[in-house]
DNA sequence: TAGATTGTTAATCGATTAACAATC
DNA sequence: TAGATTGTTAATCGATTAACAATC
């Protein structure tokens, strides 16, 4: 019997080093297609199968899903079940997320209220906003609903509740102080969707959603096709 | 004089083929900084400066600044106006992009009194919900201000204004239907807020975003964090 | 066993980086 | 001319793909 892998030294298999961030960025998309094949009873469903409803090849697929170890069968296929399971540990959906939303326009509005995050262990424990006439407001329902803080109320918030993660849909000229006093009261990960590159520490990961830059790549493409049909 | 570089055989050097994807997505960032400098004042930039505030390297932006053309002055730098305009005409962004969104609820709302789209060129010429009761409702000052139309209105929608791009924001199980809808009245770009992978023919580009991606792609890394703190 | 499908390898492709000649 | 900085080259790195041996 050759030793073809190593044991992790670790406890958790998944825990190996070296799965790529291109990789890390698809397993979201496994695991809600995933979800709502088990929704629809599905048990065992095959990389080509999985990889077709998810928009990507099959070889990748299966690339992708050996960094999290050995869980298809060959011949076979994956169990949906414990696909998603496997998944969810490898992102760490298995465990509660705290999460504070700073900024509390249209944006933070919507996003405080998005059931997307809830169903996947992100908690929305706090609302933040620095306009006077919104501090006070009740989102959502009575029992899981919240009220909108002061700005000043940050440091306090992310204390009390230990998140870990902040949302930024502040104006961009608020952004960087925001995110300043976040990182010092101890958020180490940020969701930028203020049109601004905010400057962080090493060590606090910073994604961007950035609704102008979407529109302006599919304009880019846009004016590719229309010069291609001038053409034609 | 050795012939380093043909000229392209079309009349705008920036139609040359072969800029990669990953230049466009970091595009609409120079031209956001650069925008924001000009304002400032700045006048010439180098290639470190406008890395730095960019958030990459210079030579990756020297790389990307190549693909479009050779715009800057050794020794000296970049002018700010004219790289702007170069980027801007790239992206397609001197000409002007209808839109239309389907499905205003809270993000559809959001995305609709966006500013940063108007100022680059895109158009919201219209807004779509199936829900009778918010038909009609207006949003928006009087005098540009937009009505919600039906549903039902979506083909004569995107043929009066010759809609190009749309932005879907409805809930998911809404989504592939509409997706459908606007590729058959001839939309060829779409911006999808719904949680589903979308099915199009060729030549119809989508970009989707995904909140609770973003989040769990935070939360992978923020378990890294938590588990190397463990650790040590 | 025969058929199916995984997990992995090796080849390919594309993007990033470092370095520097060209040139202002 | 001396100093600065671009545009480009070549090396490196990482991700994707095709193919297939392993194995259910």
């Amino acid at each position: 019997m050759p030793i073809e892998q190593g044991v992790s030294p670790r406890g958790r298999s998944s825990a190996r080093r070296g799965i790529s961030e291109a990789t890390v960025a698809r397993l979201p998309i496994y695991h809600r297609v995933l979800t709502s094949m088990a929704d629809r009873g599905v048990t065992t469903v095959s990389s080509e199968e999985l990889a077709v409803a998810s928009g990507v090849s099959s070889a990748k697929l299966r690339k992708d899903l050996s960094h999290l170890g050995s869980y298809g069968t060959r011949g076979v296929g994956y169990e949906v079940d414990y696909l998603v399971y496997q998944i969810a540990r490898e992102l760490g959906l298995t465990q509660d997320w705290p999460v504070v939303i700073i900024g509390i326009g249209n944006l933070g509005h919507a996003l405080a209220g998005y059931g997307g995050f809830a169903s996947r262990g992100f908690r929305v424990v706090g609302l933040l906003d620095s306009d006077p006439a919104r501090v006070g407001e009740q989102l959502g329902q009575e029992p899981t609903g919240l009220a909108i803080r002061p700005l000043s109320d940050l440091e306090d918030v992310v204390r009390t509740t230990d998140a870990s993660i902040g949302v930024i849909a502040t104006p961009a000229i608020a952004a960087q102080g925001v995110c300043d006093r976040l990182v010092a009261a101890g958020v180490t990960s940020i969701l930028n969707f203020a049109p601004v590159v905010l400057n962080t520490p090493d060590g606090v990961d910073v994604r961007k959603v950035d609704l102008a830059t979407e529109l302006q790549i599919l304009a880019f493409h846009e004016q590719r096709k229309s010069d291609a049909r001038m053409r034609a």
